[in-house]
DNA sequence: AATAATTTTTAGATTTGTCTAAAATATTTA
DNA sequence: TAAATATTTTAGACAAATCTAAAAATTATT
């Protein structure tokens, strides 16, 4: 059994390693956890006493396999909390994160694997991140443009072109933002231009060039 | 804000002092918190310097208004989860109380808010205990004979006469235990007989003798 | 390559919640 | 009521997770 702390490190040394190179340094896991790296030193000699990392003094910090296991069995608890709170609860796509970081701590195999069951075996978050599976198996987020989709696809937004000001402005107003969920209905073949429905209300026309400048991951 | 230990003893020392005399001992608290005497007075140190406890050295400790607040509030959080996780995951009565245990301690009144709207404002626990509101107030739990019920009126099993074995016996073959569910169904004229449904399941006849034994709390 | 700047680790301290052992107080019993 | 027993508190220790300050190692700069 892990404690909080321990589970908090852990899933950051996961995460920091997926997204980046393979070895973890101090400071950038003291930064993301807001806590000194001479404390990340102490709490990786801990897990790296426990098996879960592999460190070399002054290099960097490694997941091992069983680390990588408890890790993933972290996110698919943040992730399906994720889902009910905003699918039952109706919590907003940005409110989530915060509570699950709680509940997802919350040791118990079978309120789990009934919370899954009740949520109906769910593969992604509102965030478009996808839900570890019961042995550890994630299918891996595919990240594409927008105007890759075709009639009846939808879509989590994953990232927008932050560069152009404008451009934030115009989906500000559409109401198109990180985390919302967007149905697309027809596809203008003159154009390329897209009918879309964002977040099951609101639906509009928006250009080829627009949806250059979405990306999404597909939910269905 | 409280430590999960705080609001463990706090929510300890409210209930001991609820179904006693006003004056709690360190022992009896020690006993139910499996902690050693000890680290009991020195925890009401704590909780006395933040005003949610009266201590006299040697004498016993009692709850503030302040501490009683506060201890209404993990008692509310405690009994929506446990009905959240009996209802809609479909755990057992006798196996929600450890898992609300510790969903009790994740703070945030949104969601509780929001959990208690999706479970459509319940007003008791699958225990038969009763839900605080959001202002703390919290009906007073009527335990009265399951013989004393008319036609229509549903309840909660909350304590059996255990001192006769044969009883128990019966109870057990026609599944009737504490945090059942009982509909009356009908009461005999003749001899004051009921036939009752026990859990949405089995309905059978019971002797008013028997149902003089079962104590329960009504739920409508 | 030598120096400066940065990163990482070590050493030692602090807080929280627990413990044991012993002392102080209260209660029960003979 | 005095002695025996039980309860409660104090004193001091420990593990976990953090911190600060300083030393050690690495990386960047001139």
């Amino acid at each position: 059994m892990l404690s909080i702390s321990e589970e908090n490190y852990l899933k950051t040394i996961f995460n920091l390693s997926e997204s980046g190179k393979k070895q973890v340094s101090t400071n950038s896991i003291s930064k993301f956890l807001k806590t000194k790296p001479s404390s990340v030193t102490d709490m990786i000699k801990k897990l790296t006493v426990k098996k879960l990392l592999y460190h070399k003094k002054y290099k960097g910090t490694n997941i091992s396999s069983n680390g990588k296991k408890l890790a993933i069995q972290i996110i698919r608890k943040h992730r399906l909390w994720e889902v009910f709170l905003y699918e039952k609860l109706k919590f907003k796509w940005d409110e989530v994160h915060k509570i699950a970081e709680e509940l997802e701590h919350i040791s118990n195999e079978k309120l789990i694997d009934k919370l899954d069951k009740y949520l109906k075996y769910p593969k992604i978050d509102p965030h478009g991140d996808p839900i570890p599976n019961k042995d550890g198996k994630i299918d891996i987020k595919q990240i594409i443009k927008l105007s890759n989709l075709s009639i009846k696809d939808a879509c989590i937004v994953s990232n927008v072109n932050d560069e152009d000001g404008n451009l934030l402005e115009y989906l500000n107003k559409i109401k198109i933002h990180i985390g919302c969920k967007i149905k697309v209905f027809d596809v203008i073949d003159f154009d390329k231009s897209l009918e879309i429905e964002i977040d099951s209300r609101n639906k509009v026309f928006i250009s080829n060039r627009v949806a250059e400048n979405i990306l999404v991951t597909k939910i269905n």
